[in-house]
DNA sequence: TAATATATTGAATATAAATTCAACGAATAT
DNA sequence: ATATTCGTTGAATTTATATTCAATATATTA
């Protein structure tokens, strides 16, 4: 790895960095090539050099994010609330410092309903239905009282829609990611969780 | 009021209909006027007879939305919680049948960080700050123990973020808005409410 | 240092979407 | 029934944006 290639993959780590924070803020059709640009301080043209299209840059950022944002799925936990409670507090502490995560957790989440995400694209998430898998959790753990009662599938629907909710405003709006002002994460998880516990 | 007008009318209300539904599930600038012509089932040049651009539009149901969505406002509540609840259990009733307020729902709470949404748009906003609004109300619940403790305007924030992201996904998964898979609005209170009360 | 490869730019081109417009058919008024 | 206005279309035109490209600067290699 020459010095030139670093230089080559640092150039494109800044340009991903600077397309995730766009993308996670406007959406993929409102975030121009011109935007990401100016963002990371070169030509539109140059853009070309290091990514040969929008789609193949928002590509790489899926790809990137189907790893990063899975976390559940290779959480241990103890009891299934930590399943929840684990991710959220990792999501919510990391939201403040570094927002990466929160800005990749933003673009997965809208990936299902956006029309100009490619189709291949959205193949790369095939097997990633967090809602599915966490409905699981859900249903198993009520046995045992950890949840509320009631369908584990729309209590997993509303639990991810909320924190999708939560982080898109929180990507919007940075002023709120501050110790003081940030949500509890623990509120959110009282969602699924009722008041059965303590 | 001719009958001509009357159809005109009946005209620009097909329209205004098919593009809040489109602008909810795809956001202002992935929606094209092209999209909207089809689902008005109407060519291109004519949407144009009846709005002067896309903008004045999308201005249009902005316009509408700043009416339907500030219910909360006006409404009458013996407590505090019933400000959130009534307007909730509205909103949640109402996206089943009615989608039609839930879709102006997510257009208005995206408005606020949509760069594309030109700004005499937002003015039409100013003075409808529901996060705001509803701290208030938390800060004042809170001492009679109606609310979860906390800063208010975190409570707020995460409430309203949720709700949000809930319609946001309610919009996109028509399948999800039946009586059996919809989700408790009371859940959803519960970010706010906590287990203090019964 | 000369030769070669890579990075960068700004201008040209291509593409997609919004908007305008001339033409025509249908409704309404005189 | 004729003239006038309105609704409608499809084809131009304009505008915004993505993409390509020739030219130049900068770095690397021989």
């Amino acid at each position: 790895m020459t010095a030139r290639d670093e230089q080559k993959e640092q150039r494109r780590q800044l340009i991903i960095e600077k397309a995730i924070e766009l993308f996670a803020k406007k959406g993929y059709a409102e975030t121009k090539i011109g935007d990401i640009a100016r963002a990371a301080d070169m030509s539109v043209g140059l853009m070309f050099h290091y990514f040969e299209s929008k789609e193949k840059l928002f590509e790489e950022i899926v790809r990137h994010g189907a790893m990063r944002t899975n976390y559940p799925r290779e959480m241990n936990f103890s009891d299934p609330l930590d399943y929840f409670e684990g991710f959220l507090k990792m999501l919510f502490h990391y939201s403040i410092e570094q927002p990466h995560i929160m800005y990749l957790f933003v673009i997965m989440g809208r990936i299902g309903f956006s029309e100009s995400v490619p189709s291949d694209i959205k193949e790369i998430l095939n097997g990633i239905n967090q809602v599915e898998q966490s409905a699981e959790i859900i249903a198993a753990g009520q046995k045992y009282g950890y949840f509320r009662e009631g369908d584990p599938y729309s209590l997993s629907f509303a639990f991810w829609s909320s924190v999708q909710g939560i982080m898109e405003q929180l990507a919007a709006f940075p002023e709120m990611r501050t110790k003081e002002k940030m949500p509890d994460y623990k509120w959110i998880v009282d969602i699924i969780r009722g008041k059965n516990n303590d």
